[in-house]
RNA sequence: GCGCCCUUAGCUCAGUUGGAUAGAGCACGAGCCUUCUAAGCUCGGGGUCGCAGGUUCGAAUCCUGUAGGGCGCGCCA
């Protein structure tokens, strides 16, 4: 379906025939053979570096070998001509006929159209969000699970048999904290005075309606026994009660994951300490004294002995404690045990998604990964910078004490789940990223996620118009598909059908990137064009869609469906429901 | 002090894994439209890709150094 490795295919073919007839040397590697879209379009349609490559191991001038192979590709059916340009560039321009076809293409396959086998159904484990269980999504986790939500989906489209993924930090010592703040809530559910919350508890409101489900639930069970009693039941209820708040937050956002691993079943089924002595049978444990970061001593260091793992000698900077001096197990240890797990799960490629202030953790999860699967575990962690939440450009306050806190609900509810969803990317993951909450509502040729979807309505209603105007022309699918589309000539047109034509390449290139963000890019580029076409025919109406010629109608009928199935497509990947009408 | 990320037009940012004359939106400038396919259209000016070296046919992209900004830096998760 991508146009661009078809013709590398047949680039890769016709130097094969030419070692054949011994034309050139035999067993050249074709591997850095590039086939991709110009950059100026006035170059043509598609674009090979394949003479340069092979100039230098065919011992040939890289000018002289793009004639000879140009020649042989001017025969091709699809090709209108191949001319060798600047360095040795060879430049295909295509036939008219060749991207209708393109467009018929698009029209067969519906929103499947830009589905890829390049995942050759891989097992892909993406894990996002995995926000601690111990209060309710702020907007800095919108993000990250966007990201997340939408490389998955991304990737599924690429061919890769994916599994989106949520780490349950329910373990550490917060969530005991998160235990006794709801024996507080408790307690006051059942009529005691507290006052105020004290230092050290979580204060939020929202563990009261916790507190009050306790009581529904125990009666006065928990009142006056000690700590060790209920700290472990009412912390299994206290994290259960997060986590449905949180996946309720996130289904706001379109966010499902499709597995839970809790950090707590992972340490009590013993699966850390195996993985610890997996390293140390590998050598890589040793009790050690590390240095003080240089520069910058903190205020109660001292030096002690600690467990420490020899991840300097898989790329971190240095070796990492894996114990506490109590004895337990440190994040550290129990998050390389869960990636040892996911591996040995299927999951020879892992992505994580985290945000920017854990990307000192990097090296040393990379460190474990590669030694916890010898080498054959691929990881690759997608680091999302901060979000500014702004007003019409003034920056919204947020602070935990003041109770100005932002949480992603109240956002999704503000301005709904797609534009959320849409804003995410409209950045590199690794740039910052500022969300206005006024101007992502507005309806105006800046905001993208208009844009886009204004695009997708626009072309409904032609079709609505069409019912109505000209009730002679058949508009479903099928029958779009037999139409001629010889009357498809202009610029705008042919344009469009060839940025249509590249969205499987789009699919391919973002999900083998782990980009999600492009798709985002894309949409607003075809959106663009189409705009751009809708215009004309403002100007010119002899342009416009629904022309009295009804052959003619007919054909940009079939255009106008194909953009509003690439459209789809894209949003669909993005977890936007394209609209119908903007209103 | 060390590590990671960022630095591209006045502003906010893309840049197809090393390709040809570096792009988009906004802003700015000049025209057009006063209508229908609703919330404008066309054209234009604007760049030493932070800086300096290096790698090669070819660098915004890779390597080294350097400046500025962000994040992080021994038992928190």
């Amino acid at each position: 379906m991508n146009l661009f490795r078809d013709f590398q295919y047949e680039i890769i073919k016709v130097i094969e025939d030419l070692e054949q007839e011994g034309l050139l040397p035999r067993g050249l590697d074709t591997a850095r053979v590039a086939c991709e879209p110009p950059r100026e379009a006035a170059y043509g349609d598609v674009t090979t570096n394949v003479a340069m490559v092979l100039a230098k191991p065919a011992q040939r001038n890289p000018r002289e070998l793009a004639a000879l192979v140009a020649e042989r590709l001017g025969i091709h059916h699809a090709v209108e001509k191949a001319i060798v340009a600047g360095p040795g560039f060879i430049n295909l321009t295509l036939a008219r006929t060749f991207w209708h076809g393109r467009l018929r293409d698009v029209v067969e396959a519906g929103t499947a159209y830009g589905d890829s086998t390049v995942g050759a159904g891989r097992e892909v484990n993406v894990e996002y969000v995995s926000a601690n269980p111990t209060g309710p999504m702020h907007v800095g986790h919108a993000r990250g699970a966007v990201v997340g939500d939408v490389l998955a989906a991304l990737l599924a489209k690429a061919g890769f048999d994916v599994t989106k993924e949520y780490y349950v930090n329910d373990a550490g010592a917060q969530v005991d904290v998160l235990a006794r703040s709801l024996h507080l809530r408790y307690r006051e559910a059942l009529g005691e005075t507290i006052g105020a919350v004290p230092e050290g508890l979580y204060p939020g409101e929202y563990l009261k309606e916790a507190g009050h489900a306790l009581a529904r639930r125990d009666g006065e069970k928990w009142l006056g026994e000690p700590e060790d009693v209920w700290l472990a039941p009412l912390r299994a209820f206290a994290i259960d009660a997060m986590m449905t708040m949180i996946c309720d937050d996130l289904a706001a956002l379109g966010v499902v994951h499709d597995v839970f691993s809790s950090e707590r079943a992972l340490v009590e089924s013993g699966r850390v300490d195996e993985a610890f002595r997996l390293l140390e049978d590998r050598g890589l444990i040793y009790t050690g004294v590390l240095d003080p970061p240089k520069g910058m001593t903190p205020e109660d260091w001292e030096p002690r002995p600690q467990t420490l793992f020899r991840s300097t000698e898989f790329g971190d900077d240095v070796d990492r404690p894996l114990r506490k001096s109590d004895g337990t197990w440190t994040y550290f240890a129990s998050d390389a045990a869960y990636h040892l797990d996911k591996f040995r799960r299927g999951f020879a490629i892992m992505i994580d998604v985290w945000g920017a202030d854990h990307g000192g953790y990097v090296k040393r999860v990379a460190a474990a990964v590669n030694a916890l699967t010898e080498g054959k575990g691929a990881l690759d962690v997608k680091l999302c910078q901060l979000v500014s939440l702004l007003d019409a450009g003034e920056p919204v306050k947020m602070s935990k004490r003041a109770g100005t806190f932002v949480t992603l609900k109240e956002v999704v509810d503000e301005v709904g789940k797609d534009v959320v969803r849409f804003i995410m990317l409209t950045r590199s993951n690794d740039a910052t990223l500022d969300f206005d909450l006024r101007k992502a509502v507005e309806q105006t040729r800046d905001n993208p996620v208009f844009y886009v979807q204004y695009a997708h309505a626009r072309a409904c209603s032609v079709f609505r118009n069409a019912a109505t105007e000209m009730p002679n022309i058949a508009t479903d699918d099928s029958s779009l598909l037999n139409v001629s589309l010889d009357s498809l000539t202009a610029v705008e047109e042919i344009d469009l059908i060839r940025l249509m034509a590249g969205w499987p390449r789009i699919v391919e290139g973002a999900a083998e990137a782990h980009e999600p963000h492009r798709i985002a890019y894309y949409l607003q580029e075809l959106a663009a064009a189409f705009h751009g076409l809708w215009n004309k025919g403002n100007a010119d109406s002899d342009a416009r869609f629904l022309v009295a010629d009804e052959a003619r109608a007919a054909a940009r009928l079939a255009l106008v469906r194909g953009l509003q199935l690439v459209i789809a497509s894209g949003l669909q990947v993005l977890g936007v429901k394209p609209v119908e009408e903007m209103h």
